[in-house]
Formats: structure tokens, C-alpha cells, sequence
DNA sequence: CATCACACGTGATTC
DNA sequence: TGAATCACGTGTGAT
């Protein structure tokens, strides 16, 4: 990385086809950004109780919320066991 | 919104204080970015299948999982159910 | 060679 | 007024 001098020069088709190499990327990127935000709107979907809107928030509740619903898994085990085996 | 015209200028000290608005802004985007990629992280570490690391299929795998964990919280509260009641 | 996924700096917007 | 959040286009490394 970081070369001292490189004479670069894009090359892309030399003659017309000005479309250019670079608006292929802008469109991608532009998709992968719209489908990160659905991904992270239907996870806020799936989430009881956001706090915030923003970005970071909703992922912290996301977590928050998988560790309780964790938590709850293993208390209703238990008393599952208990049900069963105890009497 | 939206003003046809704003005579804004940046300002900021005429003088002296060449101390840029901008970059501060820089850093705290830095800060945001970085935020953001530790709380996806996390995420990544309380679910327990992750297909792919690329960030989307991440919070994809997420959500998998949780609607997995509501189904199956729902699916032991019934056998709950049918061991109390029951007899 | 192209294509994907990323981090970056920047301007806009909002409180 | 300043801080915080966002979406964008771009350059870059990996595949």
C-alpha cells in the first residue's frame, strides 16, 4: 500500500463508453447501503422495546434483548424440570 | 426546509483559528463508525450461527435468531402448560 | 479482468 | 451555537 508514485491513468475504454468504471460502484454501494438499512429496520421489528432510533441503539437493544431472551429460556427449563421430574 | 439562498458563511474566527471546522467532525464520525462496528460485533457474538461475516448477512442472522428463540419460548410455554394443568 | 464489501471524509440535517 | 447522526461518492483490498 501507498506507493510512492504509480503514473496511473484509469485506462477504462479509451474511446467513448464515458460511462465510466465508477457509477458500476456508486449503484452497488448505494444497494448494499439500502439493504443494511432494511436489515437493520427488520431487526428493529423483531425487538420489544428500542430505546433510540439510532443506528448503534438499535443493535445494543437487539443484543440486550437476545441475552434476556436467553435468560428466560433457561428459567422456564428449569422449571420444566422441576415439573417433570419433582411431581 | 430547503432554502433557495443561504448567505452562509462557515466564519468561524476570520482570523487566526485555522483550526477547521471540519475536522472535528471527521473524528467524531470516526468515533461513530467504530461504535457502530463494535456493538455489530457483539452482535456477532451472542448469535450463535453466523453464516457470513459481511455485515448485512450479520444482523440477518440476528433476527433469524431471535424469531428461532420466539419460536421455541413459545413452543416450551405450551409443554408448560400441559405438564401444570394437566394433572 | 470484474465484483464485492469495506472505511473514509464530507455536506446536510436535526436537536 | 456546537454536537451528533446520517447518506453519499470514492478509493482500496480481497476474491
Amino acid at each position: 500500500m501507498d506507493e510512492a508514485f504509480s503514473g496511473y491513468y484509469d485506462s477504462s475504454s479509451p474511446d467513448g463508453a464515458a460511462s465510466s468504471a465508477a457509477s458500476k460502484n456508486i449503484v452497488s454501494e448505494r444497494n448494499r447501503r439500502k439493504k443494511l438499512n432494511e436489515r437493520l429496520f427488520a431487526l428493529r421489528a423483531v425487538v420489544p422495546n428500542i430505546s433510540k432510533m439510532d443506528k448503534a441503539s438499535i443493535i445494543k437493544d437487539a443484543i440486550d434483548y437476545i441475552q434476556e431472551l436467553h435468560d428466560q429460556e433457561k428459567r422456564i427449563q428449569a422449571e420444566i424440570m422441576e415439573l417433570e421430574s419433582g411431581n
